[in-house]
DNA sequence: TAGCCTTTGAAGATT
DNA sequence: AATCTTCAAAGGCTA
């Protein structure tokens, strides 16, 4: 198992390289926005999938009479794939194989686009349409790109990278040659061409959604149980767990709206369908294959719903598969390092110091600036030093207003026009509290979600990891502040006007929003000078504690009801 | 260039 | 138990 898992890592920190490097000698932007480079992208990591595998399963004798049949055919990529397996390849050898993989899908399209923007009369379509789609990569000999029952079963997670892959070149390209479709709704760039307008058209997004969701060629049901067992969350949905997949690769496709799906204009009833489709362009099928952690997942400002936590859910379900298998074997290679032989392999593998949130890519990306700043950052303190070097630092989970704010900022900031982000924080939280319960308790679920995510990856952390994180000069400045204007003046604002005319306390005594605050686990309301007691997370108007309350008027029987002091 | 500002909520620290 | 403190995000501003 620790080999294995050894050995995924390896794959997994080779592939992401040679995916990179790859596009780069293709001489194609990584613009995600391109359909055709999201193809070039889907080749190329399947062929890098299929060469990691190749290399994971060379020493699995079965897996390779597996491989044997691909000698059936006569493509020489296949033969150049099984040339050397149960040797490890080189770097130009594997990035040679890639780039065939995507000038042969370069040469079909370009072939293609040739024959739909001339005259097609004359053209046995069929004919053509025979001799020139695209077999599947992973399966040769599968000539047509047919029913789900026609496709051999998948087994493996590079196959089915490599099914999905072949299916959405092999879904644009018989489109362009079968039904074109009518896109009288659709507004191209002015750099948009034929071929763009065909591969993201909701005709052919229709053909591939047709296909994608359907698992039933995932021979190995384990397979499906493993990804849907690793999220916590999903755990209900196990018995029908192929439909769930199903659902959630369905879903996940209509996470952002790419450039191409923004300029789609006025629908009508004939694209009523398809506009459900819209933004299933051929980067979503990259985005659902976006299995590596330092791939980008880029969040959307839409606001939350079933669709977006089924997302969410099923970008975690996959990073989990590896992050889990990641954990077992650091943790093993941890506890057992002396009896470990060769254990000097761990220190080649990639550092995955996996964020915890839904935005996985980003947050990888964040920490790892972080960690270098975190280790940049000179103290004294040696000690602090050396706890820099020896923990990453782990941010906390976001809370549910964060969360709200994250979300809608981007919103504000537009109908607004403000780009600070002190003053957009405020109409952050007087809107927060405009939000009814139900529409709160959203992202107090949500935020509940991220803390138990955020538990399970990190079982050891605790927020007192971070303490100190910030400088101390910024937490000198705020005791000084607090003790100045909040202590005193509270004081004497209170006693000078009383609760009753609020409205005459200076800023810092107000009870208004940025003071306010909320009740505690036994039903008492609390101050939240600057933040609040342990709460339930149920904010309310209330400028002082029941004690507190008690106190200045008398008696113990003040409580704060529907916003407003009451003797019980 | 580091820290401030500004919000709410969670959780650790302190009283 | 109650209260205080810190840190999550964000980006313009300031010393």
């Amino acid at each position: 198992m620790l080999d294995k898992v050894k050995q995924l890592c390896n794959q997994w920190s080779t592939a992401e390289l040679f995916y990179h490097r790859s596009i780069q000698r293709l001489g194609v932007h990584s613009d995600k926005s391109s359909s055709k480079t999201s193809i070039y992208s889907i080749m190329a990591l399947a062929a890098i999938a299929l060469t990691g595998e190749c290399l994971i399963t060379s020493k699995n004798s079965h897996i390779k009479s597996d491989c044997v049949d691909w000698e059936k055919n006569d493509n020489k990529i296949d033969q150049q794939l099984i040339t050397n397996v149960g040797k490890p390849k080189t770097l130009a050898e594997v990035e040679n194989i890639i780039l065939q993989f995507a000038s042969t899908v370069y040469e079909q399209q370009y072939c293609c686009d040739n024959y739909s923007s001339s005259n097609l009369k004359g053209i046995d379509k069929s004919e053509f349409k025979k001799s020139s789609s695209p077999s599947c990569i992973w399966h040769p000999n599968a000539k047509s790109y047919g029913t789900p029952n026609e496709l051999e079963q998948c087994s493996t997670a590079a196959e089915i990278i490599l099914e999905f892959a072949s299916l959405t070149s092999s879904a644009a390209l018989i489109n362009m040659h079968g039904n074109l479709p009518k896109y009288s709704n659709v507004v191209l760039d002015d750099s948009a061409t034929v071929q763009d307008s065909i591969i993201r058209s909701p005709a052919v997004l229709n053909n591939n959604y047709n296909q994608l969701p359907d698992v039933s060629f995932v021979k190995d049901s384990k397979l499906i149980d493993q990804v849907l067992t690793t999220s916590a969350i999903s755990t209900s949905n196990r018995d029908n767990s192929i439909d769930t997949f199903s659902r959630n690769l369905e879903i996940s496709q209509n996470r952002r709206k790419s450039k191409f799906a923004r300029r789609i204009e006025i629908p009508t009833l004939e694209s009523s369908k398809s506009n459900n489709l819209k933004n299933r362009g051929d980067e979503k099928y990259f985005h659902s294959l976006k299995i590596s952690p330092i791939m980008n997942f880029e969040e959307t400002a839409s606001p939350i719903s079933k669709v977006d936590s089924v997302s969410a859910i099923h970008e975690r379900v996959i990073n989990n598969i590896f992050k889990s298998q990641l954990n077992a074997f650091t943790n093993a290679a941890c506890t057992k390092s002396d009896t470990i032989v060769g254990l000097s392999e761990c220190e080649s593998l990639p550092i995955l110091d996996a964020p915890y949130d839904l935005t996985i890519g980003t947050k990888l990306k964040n920490m790892n600036l972080e960690t270098k700043n975190t280790s940049s950052i000179q103290t004294n303190d040696t000690k602090d030093i050396s706890n820099d070097k020896k923990k990453p630092h782990i941010k906390k989970p976001l809370n549910a207003f964060m969360l709200y704010m994250k979300e809608m900022r981007a919103k504000v900031v537009a109908e607004c026009t403000l780009k600070e982000s002190a003053a957009i924080n405020q109409i952050l939280g007087r809107r927060w509290h405009e939000l009814s319960r139900e529409e709160q308790s959203k992202y107090y679920e949500k935020a509940r979600q991220e803390r138990q995510l955020h538990m399970e990856l990190y079982p050891g952390w605790s927020a007192r990891d971070n303490y100190g994180y910030v400088s101390k000069k910024k937490k000198r400045k705020k005791d000084r502040s607090t003790t100045d204007s909040g202590g005193n003046n509270m004081k004497k604002c209170r006693a000078r006007f009383g609760l009753d005319q609020q409205n005459q306390w200076c800023k810092p005594c107000s009870p208004n929003l940025s003071v306010i605050s909320t009740v505690n686990n036994n039903g008492n309301v609390v101050i939240n000078s600057n933040a609040a007691a342990n709460t339930i997370g149920v904010s309310m108007l209330a400028p002082i504690t029941q004690k507190k309350m008690c106190s200045l008027y008398g008696g113990n029987e003040w409580k704060w009801s529907y916003g407003r002091w009451k003797r019980s």
